[in-house]
RNA sequence: GGACGGUUGGCUCAGUGGUAGAGCGCUUCGUUCACAUCGAAGAGGUCGCAGGUUCAAUCCCUGCACCGUCCACCA
């Protein structure tokens, strides 16, 4: 055997999945089932951050595997919608205007089933503990007939409705979006003074950073209490370079210190031109087309884009002396995340889930979730209050899942597809109906939108659990047992999911979320390909095993950031090697021993009980971190026992009694020690390092254990009577002694294997008793040639040892 | 403007109402007998700042500063 761990631990990864280690059994009780989230198929190469967040609930999983639960942990692909659709366009450089829409679908397709592939052989590399037999994908019929299903429920129940009204757009990808598909984006851009001319000839200023939406002007605002416009208020005003009037109205709302005071409401700049345009019944001039450009009620700009009509327009209102001043702003624009694109407002038919009339139950929903850590509820909190628009869930896109609906071509009535029928296309099926039942007639148009991704994404436990399908797992996994995702899709994943559910079985859709957080580069900021600081597993683990950059994902606590470094993964690459020798060594000492054979007759020795309620601490401790889900507290605890306790103190301290030829009780009770202690300590490891552990796990253990994987062993559960605080307290006396003794030796420059020729203990009667246990080990460790124990009275200048004892160390 | 997280030794980070911890780095010492990818010892911190509560605050409370992130401000 090597003194370095075998560098072909990655056959395990074969044998997990020939052995099914890792299957959900559909008729095993105590489940614990996971809702993985499935990562979006929009890339080549994952980084090293999905490593982190993955790995950190593969922990999880493993964990309560060991706990003796049926896990059921699936690994979804999401691969379709906008994510996906840019990819492929981006890749073959597509001008969506001069491709068909099914050429288009089938690339999509092609590619998402390439990078799957690719994806799965990754996360079995890294060692995720998946049951690939129970994968899904979204753009695959049975996620599409779930989300169809969902649809005509919600539509049945009167949750989902179809209405025209402004919408939040996007001009460049040319669909609806939701509010959730929105983030905010600094700007510098110029905040520009307009001359308005009234009724009785007078003028007043109004400030915009959007000129161009002076031809959609359709009122002027004024707060009722500002003194400087009162008497405009209930008059007209003249749109600049238009010639048509405004009315000047009052409102509360209007902030008198932004601009002028004066406020320009348009059809629609902002959220609040929405509201205003309601509220006040005000005229409609929408003078945007969905491409982005101008249309003819802007006149002369007709055809133009906005960034051109902004330009234009400024000119035009120079020439005209309506431009006062330009002031140089930086100002907060919402974009559409996966564009960057500032988006519009604009009016058109689209399908709504109704969430703002629900707001305080999701909050209440929210709250009844465990959140891990807790903090991030209140992004949760946050979102729900800040709603201001309900679910907008069609898009004007090619590749995603169809609405399961047609309408006559006549009347306009909605047709829905008939369950049974699942999943359809409406664009390639007909509807279940021959003629309208309202109009009789028997032409129909199919609805060419797909859903929103999210639509899908926000069922996966539903789709985990076959909802409504033959063999539904409905009343055996949910709700799931844990979510586990990063905190950036609090607001569109978790929001939704919980939505979905609350409005489909009433319940939540898990008990527990432990939301990660993101894996950073080495200086801390963020991995983006535009700042060429994406770092690849692949390049990761051509240096290091799988295990050593698990190991750096126990580093980030729970919903923490964690950068990226290969000191951390080089440390675990350490404790590897820690491990393989503690087990070289452990090997060499039980080759011959034979746990089963054992009798257990006889009382351990003090040693070895010491060692023994150390470990029920760790096991104690490490099982109570991971019940909340703190991995990377319970990796400390258990790291700690190791390194610490049991190799620099425990197998030090029984080396004598090991190497000794007499093969009595002394030595047997270090045996028997040594064996139970070893696989407690590879179980504990095994959710972190699973490949090396199971190395060992059947190198050794297997044939006397008669388990067939290490993964598959139980979790380490605290055996009372091996707790024992008094001869715990006592044998960290004995730690504390030999560390003064380390430390007089290192003192003199000796070696540690200097001979002491007496070591002199000052001490109670009573505590000489304890110590006396230990003597033996003591003596043998350091090389003490006699030990004597003399009462306090007796002190004559010696060492203080750190818990109050005195010593004299004698060479 | 609102919210959340952070501020602890040179670096990266734990942690606790009562003598401050780890890993790395640094200094010194130590290899026949699991491991030099190791072991031992040491140096190094008024725990961001200012108040308050307490017998006692790095920890609890208030305010402030700085860093990170999210949301709101597009008139």
């Amino acid at each position: 055997m090597e003194k370095q761990y075998p560098k072909n631990l990655e056959k395990w990864g074969r044998f997990w999945e020939k052995e099914k280690i890792y299957k959900f059994k559909r008729d095993k009780k105590s489940i614990y089932s996971i809702d993985t989230p499935p990562p979006y198929v929009s890339a080549e190469h994952l980084h090293v951050g999905h490593v982190m967040s993955y790995v950190q609930a593969d922990f999880i999983a493993r964990f309560w595997r060991q706990k003796g639960f049926n896990v059921f942990y699936p690994m979804g692909f999401d691969d379709n919608g906008l994510p996906t659709e840019r990819f492929v366009e981006k890749k073959y450089n597509i001008d969506k205007s001069k491709i068909s829409k099914k050429n288009f679908v089938e690339l999509c397709l092609k590619e998402t089933r390439r990078i799957s592939k690719i994806y799965k052989k990754f996360w079995q590399k890294i060692g995720l503990s998946i049951d690939w037999s129970l994968s899904y994908n979204t753009i695959g019929p049975l996620c599409q007939k779930i989300s169809q299903k969902s649809f005509i429920e919600l539509f049945k129940n009167k949750k989902i409705i179809r209405r025209e009204e402004p919408i939040i757009w996007c001009p460049k990808c040319q669909t609806a979006l939701s509010q959730a598909d929105l983030i905010d984006k600094k700007e510098s851009g110029y905040l520009n003074f307009i001359k308005f001319l009234f009724w009785n000839g007078k003028e007043a200023i109004v400030a915009t950073t959007r000129p161009e939406l002076i031809p959609a002007c359709i009122a002027l605002f004024v707060n009722p209490l500002d003194k400087r416009y009162k008497a405009f208020i209930g008059k007209k005003a003249i749109v600049p370079l238009g010639n048509y009037k405004v009315p000047i109205l009052a409102s509360q709302k209007v902030d008198q210190k932004f601009g002028t005071g004066l406020m320009m409401v348009c059809t629609w700049g902002d959220i609040e031109d929405i509201y205003k345009w309601k509220q006040y019944k005000l005229k409609t001039r929408l003078i945007i087309n969905k491409d982005g450009s101008l249309n003819e009620l802007s006149g002369v700009y007709k055809g133009l884009s906005i960034m051109e009509a902004r330009k234009k327009i400024l000119i035009d209102l120079e020439k005209n002396g309506f431009l006062k001043k330009k002031e140089k702003i930086t100002h907060v624009l919402n974009v559409h995340e996966r564009c960057k694109t500032p988006i519009e407002f604009l009016k058109a038919p689209q399908w709504f889930i109704k969430i703002l009339d629900i707001k305080k139950t999701l909050k209440k929903q929210g709250k009844k979730i465990n959140w891990y850590p807790k903090f991030m509820k209140v992004k949760y909190d946050n979102w729900v209050d800040n709603l201001k628009w309900d679910w907008c869930i069609s898009r004007q896109r090619f590749y995603g899942t169809p609405f399961p609906v047609w309408y006559c071509s006549n009347c306009g009535k909605i047709i829905l597809a008939k369950e049974k029928d699942l999943p359809v296309d409406p664009t390639q099926n007909k509807p279940p109906i021959s003629r309208c039942p309202k109009c009789k007639s028997n032409k129909f148009l199919p609805e060419t939108d797909v859903m929103d991704t999210w639509m899908t994404s926000s069922l996966t436990p539903l789709i985990n659990a076959r909802w409504k399908e033959k063999k539904s797992l409905i009343q055996k996994i949910y709700p799931m047992n844990l979510r586990p995702q990063g905190f950036e899709i609090i607001r569109s994943w978790l929001f939704y999911t919980v939505v979905k559910s609350f409005f489909h079985t009433k319940t939540l859709p898990w008990k527990n979320v432990m939301i990660s957080g993101w894996g950073l580069d080495w200086e801390g900021k963020k991995m983006s390909k535009s700042l060429g600081n994406v770092i690849y597993p692949e390049e990761v683990l051509k240096k290091y095993p799988v295990d050593a950059l698990r190991y750096w994902a126990t580093k980030a606590n729970l919903g923490k950031n964690l950068r990226y470094q290969e000191k951390e993964v080089e440390n675990g690459h350490r404790l590897m090697t820690k491990l393989w020798n503690a087990f070289y060594f452990s090997f060499f000492h039980l080759k011959n021993f034979n746990i089963n054979n054992f009798n257990y007759n006889f009382k351990l020795y003090p040693t070895d009980q010491w060692i023994f309620s150390k470990l029920q601490e760790t096991i104690k401790k490490s099982t109570n971190y991971f019940e909340k889900y703190e991995y990377g507290k319970a990796r400390r605890e258990i790291e700690d026992f190791f390194w610490k306790d049991f190799c620099n103190n425990y197998l030090e301290l029984i080396k004598y009694r090991l190497y000794s030829k007499r093969e009595d009780i002394i030595k047997k009770s270090a045996q028997f020690t040594l064996y139970k202690v070893f696989l407690n300590i590879l179980k504990l490891f095994a959710p972190f390092l699973p490949y090396l552990t199971e190395e060992i796990y059947q190198l050794y253990f297997r044939k006397l254990e008669k388990v067939k994987s290490i993964h598959l062993t139980s979790w380490p559960v605290i055996e009372k009577d091996l707790l024992n605080k008094k001869i715990e307290l006592t044998g960290d006396r004995i730690i504390n002694l030999i560390n003064a003794i380390r430390k007089s030796k290192s003192e003199r420059n000796y070696s540690l294997k200097e001979e002491v020729k007496r070591l002199i203990i000052y001490c109670s009667n009573d505590m000489a008793k304890k110590l006396s246990l230990f003597v033996n080990d003591l003596k043998e460790m350091n090389n003490i040639n006699v030990i004597e124990f003399k009462t306090k009275d007796e002190i004559k200048n010696g060492i203080s040892v750190r818990d109050g004892l005195k010593i004299k160390i004698q060479f």
